[in-house]
DNA sequence: GAAAATTATTGAGACGTCTCAAAAATCATG
DNA sequence: CATGATTTTTGAGACGTCTCAATAATTTTC
């Protein structure tokens, strides 16, 4: 195929000039363009510079080129410097895919938080999660595929864009027990690493975690000091590790202090407003309703407290309201609630994705971060 | 570099056979796999079926796997199965970033919805609108890459990543007057289609779009058909193209119908529950304060609802209350909301730019979606 | 100032796919 | 069955980059 230079030359000009007339970059007189737009055109050349352009304003080989802008300190500084300023004369772009194909890379991972058809698809944490990780990988010239995962038959589609080379690894969230995307995944060696695992017994793979039950002790212990003994729990019914631990740490915590758990104070419920103010008003109508509720989920903690607005009880001295995940909602709404540190988690969980990637896994591959409790006027007592 | 061919030659095994020992994927006797192994060993040879592998064990050239893998009907079909038999046994599986190489495209559009330290960057609708894009372009083979784009310099962004042929073109939201991403965009000729437009002056860009002035006045007239005469309006401080088409539906409507509109009824505030709050404070303690609300943007919805909540103010007969974008939570609540139809939007808009990357110009690369209302009882007074 | 050691540059080839022009095989026609 | 027409397959080359081994240029050493 026809070359930057090749134009020039039939067109008997610099080849940056010819690079500003295709380009349009530059008023160029008229004589000239006619002149460089007959050679592009007889010689069927399209405008796309590439480093053997590079190479030929520079006057250097075209290995040289590359090494230059990949700053190799096999390259002399002023041959990189006369590379460099070839390449910004043509306004030169590297072509990432070819990168990518000599490389045998992608630059991107990839993570699928669109579980298809789950209403409860919208979630500030992982908004803000995604939003951190997608910075984080930018800072390391990465970037973020998203894509659906169907209901079922989910690993496969991970296994597809890992074996068409077109993710390097991928971040996974939702974790469950006996995921089988984490079994996929482990078993043809792709790079990933999760948010959440550790409540999964035996989890070997990388991950970073919030610990949920401690979150969910936090709030309990809070509760005490102020003096509540009935306290009631909203949370998912059981069988996903991240919420079945929120509800072993409301357990411990109540036996720790010595107090008895009523089965009636404790309501299974979908992470919806709609059930979870139904399950509100379960919970609040037992024989000896909790004076303080803890919804263990997000959305939870709204559709609780427009059941509490319904019937007029008033927090924190009607019941005493704690929720989870620290929304913008809930701050507004002035309730207590459970932090999860997303902004040190982020940058951590990436990080260790590559590191998988790399094959150079981190030191710490596995970490457990500790939720903080912001405490609102609807648990304190004035 | 050694192909399967040679590790099969060398280990006089069958090619198949050789993929099995390689990939573990079959149970060969520990004879043949030893010699297997050797064999890839001394050819430093790593397992990675390309369509010269298949084309060696089918017995035909590269050329043609290609062809049969596309279905491309210049290929005999026996010849096409044997291919996909030979592909099968291989379990092959193609190389995306090759491909994109030879065919100068990415297969990927960008989008970026997250605009770095915005504080109401989660959305109902956006997210919605983004899931049902991801998946109108999967079922055309596309991907969708999320990115950061800055407060300022955004355009740059946008332009790195189509110069690098990271992206064959965007999705963009959030359109602005005179908006720095379109002029860029369309400058440099870089396809991408606009969620949002139709209140853009002399806008030639392709985009989709819901008329918002429309879905104001609809929620005017339903106020005025329940007898009210002092409608109030929230809403974002002018500036924005969408957001300025909802006041303009507002003044319209109430125009129409003859009625004066007081300004101490309409406030200007962030899409920020506290602020929507504080807004609404501020309009309902104005001197003929109205007996309805118009809240033009989601989350000020929610924080007018708890502005009349703490004042006992009672929907629908204290105030009547509509919202925007019929999220989930104005559902719970039962307040009348407007919708937009983003299930139809969605796909019609990624159309749109395939299109424009295919340069193949839709008819209708400009569409205006008609908005409907959600009526609830927060408006209706039994 | 010649030889040796070091540093810098070159040029070719490979990554895996698609696609063109050319060659081969098959089919139709008289 | 020879010829031409048509269908099918082939083989080479290109996409743009990186990287290796080889060469060339420079510096150091005696």
């Amino acid at each position: 195929m026809a070359k930057l230079k090749d134009v020039a030359e039939l067109a008997y000009v610099p080849m940056d000039v010819a690079f500003q007339v295709l380009n349009g970059s530059a008023d160029i007189d008229a004589e000239t363009s006619r002149r460089v737009a007959k050679a592009a055109e007889s010689l069927n050349y399209s405008l796309r510079i590439t480093q053997i352009d590079i190479a030929d304003l520079a006057g250097v080989a075209k290995g040289t080129v590359s090494y230059a802008l990949n700053d190799s300190d096999l390259i002399k500084p002023e041959t990189r410097q006369k590379v460099l300023d070839a390449a910004a004369a043509l306004g030169y772009n590297l072509n990432i895919t070819a990168r990518n194909l000599r490389t045998n890379r992608a630059g991107v991972v990839g993570y699928s938080w669109h579980v298809a058809d789950d209403p409860s698809r919208m979630n500030y944490v992982l908004d803000r999660f995604i939003y951190l990780v997608t910075a984080a990988a930018e800072a390391q010239h990465y970037h973020l595929l998203t894509f659906i995962q169907p209901q079922s038959g989910a690993d496969r589609v991970y296994e597809t864009l890992i074996a068409t080379s077109r993710v390097d690894g991928f971040i996974i969230s939702d974790v469950a027990y006996d995921d089988p995307r984490i079994a996929r995944l482990s078993a043809i060696k792709a790079p990933f690493a999760a948010f959440g695992g550790m409540y999964v017994p035996d989890a070997d793979f990388a991950y970073v975690d919030v610990d949920g039950k401690r979150g969910i002790e936090l709030v309990v212990d809070h509760l005490l000091e102020q003096g509540h003994e009935r306290i009631g729990l909203l949370t998912r019914h059981p069988g996903l590790p991240f919420s079945d631990a929120r509800e072993a740490g409301y357990r411990t915590a109540m036996q720790r202090a010595g107090l008895p758990i009523q089965e009636a104070w404790i309501a299974y419920t979908p992470n919806i407003l709609g059930a979870a103010s139904a399950a509100t008003h379960q919970v609040m109508t037992a024989k000896h309703p909790p004076t303080a509720l803890i919804c263990a989920h997000d959305l939870m903690t709204l559709g609780a407290k427009s059941y509490l607005d319904d019937q007029d009880l008033k927090m924190p001295d009607d019941v005493a309201l704690a929720g989870y995940d620290d929304d913008p909602t809930s701050a507004f709404l002035g309730i207590t609630s459970v932090r999860q540190p997303i902004e040190e988690l982020a940058p951590a969980l990436f990080d260790i994705l590559l590191g998988e990637i790399n094959q150079t896994p981190r030191e710490a591959r596995q970490i457990a971060f500790a939720p903080d409790l912001v405490v609102r006027p609807s648990t304190v007592r004035r």
